[in-house]
DNA sequence: GCCAATACATAGCACGCCTACATACGGGTG
DNA sequence: CACCCGTATGTAGGCGTGCTATGTATTGGC
């Protein structure tokens, strides 16, 4: 989720979180405590790189994709994807009840 | 997924992991380590309900959905849909490039 | 003057999946 | 007869990571 609202474009750490929560519709609401780790391990992957701006006196960190990041947001939208069907297709409701083995 | 594999009726746990793997087409391996303890939980929580089967010289444990366990499905199901909802919103691929802000 | 929103960050807890290991029976093959 | 695979149940420890709580600082509105 976090490279997907970086795939636009640089964003900051706050705006990041309030662009998942406007994204889902406000179900999803990540806190800072989560999200700024997060964005650490996937700098240290080399998914992002992250440079320091100034508004004013105040300092953000501003995180942007890399072109291993824009790839590996790719395949992990299949593989998602690909999990979520998986899931899906075992929690199906039974329509037509199997005989009890 | 437990809870929904023992909708249709009673499995026993080697044949929920098998009943896994066959729904997942494969693609969802659970193994030992895994779904034993989480059984267990299920059965604390009252999901669940189990008796010792013996099929000659070998002993089997079999799971049954309680009522709540049976309602808690719904839910379950429901929650996974929102869920999965929301994250999908959120991984969907901007079709129109937002201006950045 | 104070509080909310903006903005970044760390520390510790809790949860649960995974790997690895342990045990044992039944049936087939070399 | 020995061996191994499939069936069957389980525990122990490691590890990742989301969550809660806390800390700091600036900006702007009431």
């Amino acid at each position: 989720m976090l490279l997907s609202v970086l795939e636009a474009g640089p964003l900051h750490g706050y705006a990041i979180i309030t662009a998942v929560q406007d994204r889902s519709g406000g179900a999803l609401e990540l806190r800072t405590g989560t999200i700024y780790p997060a964005l650490n391990r996937l700098e240290r992957l080399g998914l992002l790189r992250s440079s320091w701006q100034s508004v004013g006196e105040r300092r953000r960190r501003c995180y942007e994709l890399t072109e291993v990041g824009r790839r590996n947001l790719d395949t992990e939208r299949s593989a998602w994807q690909a999990f979520t069907h998986a899931i899906g297709s075992v929690l199906a409701p039974a329509t037509q009840p199997r005989p009890v083995s």
